[in-house]
DNA sequence: TCCTAACTGCGTATGGCGTACGCATCGAGC
DNA sequence: GCTCGATGCGTACGCCATACGCAGTTAGGA
């Protein structure tokens, strides 16, 4: 019955019987994950490189190989191996899938290489299902339906990807690139054409917040919408 | 005072003043563009070198490089060029939202390598500015003050481009993957370690449905959070 | 005890990539 | 007709992932 998953997936769960004859391994896929999500936590994603990756190992690029099937393969147990545990959860779903969402944007925030990696198909990693049940445990005695529930989940999912993606990987992480964007603004924004964007920046309110909280106000917007649906339904 | 901004912007603005001197282009950058658009959309963004798309113009790859600084150059033109005109807006704020969230979901489908694109900096590019003020102009007329149109407006974007982003990037557009996944979860997910999970799946909820309409219950949830905050400040 | 077979590390080589550099050619302005 | 900037592009370089095969190591079986 396991022997129809993908060798990648046993790996991961744990199916893989191994022999153990051979030489002492030097190298060990937990290393290899471990070194390769520091070299793309610290330098990003283009950065890593099984060349690069080796070279910290003190090993050659080519002996990775015994370990990792390819560098996809190697993307896929980062991505299972970089969020971690989900968090604890306080009573009330509530504040629960607020835990929740903000555990999961810190996880982004840490690991922005997380949202480069594509998976091609629904998740089936342990890392991502612990995240996913956790989410789902969220809504246990709630009057909500299984299928409004995944729709909530996935709804907050959505939003936390969404920001975490614009805030570190569409923009980076760099503050220094935001210097000069207000008078470069300003300098091609005319009334004419842009009239609510000008009247947005000459408010005075647009990006002088000492800190961001675009990501709690939407948030609280999305959870009040799916407290509107839940007190229907009570 | 425009000597200010970098080479690309004023190509993008249509600040360059160009000579006629020299022989015929016989390539444009209208042109190298489009091409490159096209190639991405069918293929992905990975597809995407400049010697297949020098190829497909029928020129030496380093022709290319006359009328584009580098291949970053090109993706920040491709992703200015990409979304073309934003949506026309019914009357009524939720329904203008909406549609421009709708619209630019259809932008992401039909261009799933925008998501991929990395600007490094706020947009400043018009194709970019122009859906900006689409979505501001929303709000024209509600009880929101600056700010709170500017959060509205980026929860909306987070939310479409997280949905977008995990349905096109992440899951890959083609359903072809997702076949045999009930299975092999199911043979993963043990009702001790994923109970929520587990009921889910049994209750038969879950990716059965004929269409997906996460996008749209969700997207109406947010709404209803917008909503709510504008009732009270009315 | 020794053989054998599995397993590890890795040197070499290939094909693709972005692109720096410089040369030949073209054609409008003087 | 000369000039000078613009265009197209051939060559070359360094980086990338990785196919292939060889050599060394070690536990289990004879």
């Amino acid at each position: 019955m396991t022997s129809e998953f993908p060798r990648t997936l046993k790996v991961l769960w744990g199916l893989e019987g191994r022999s153990t004859r051979g030489p002492q391994p030097a190298l060990s896929l937990d290393r290899i994950v471990a070194a390769a999500i520091e070299i793309a936590d610290r330098d990003g994603l283009a950065a890593l490189s099984m060349a690069r990756l080796a070279e910290r190992l003190g090993s050659a690029p080519m002996s990775l190989y015994r370990h990792v099937a390819n560098k996809d393969e190697l993307l896929v147990f980062m991505q299972d191996a970089a969020p971690g545990e989900p968090p604890a959860l306080p009573p009330g779903w509530r504040a629960s899938l607020e835990t929740w969402a903000r555990a999961l944007q810190a996880v982004y925030f840490r690991h922005p290489w997380v949202l480069q990696v594509s998976a091609g198909r629904p998740p089936l990693e342990p890392g991502q299902l612990i995240w996913f049940e956790c989410g789902l445990s969220v809504f246990a005695g709630t009057p909500l339906t299984q299928r409004e529930r995944y729709q909530a989940l996935m709804a907050t999912l959505y939003f936390v990807r969404g920001q975490a993606h614009v805030n570190t990987v569409l923009l980076g992480d760099t503050p220094d690139a935001v210097v000069g964007y207000g008078e470069l603004l300003s300098g091609l924004v005319t009334r004419e054409r842009f009239p609510a964007l000008a009247e947005l920046i000459s408010s005075g309110e647009f990006g002088r917040e000492e800190e961001d909280v675009t990501f709690d106000v939407g948030l609280a917007r999305l959870l009040d919408g799916i407290d509107l649906l839940m007190s229907t339904k009570r």
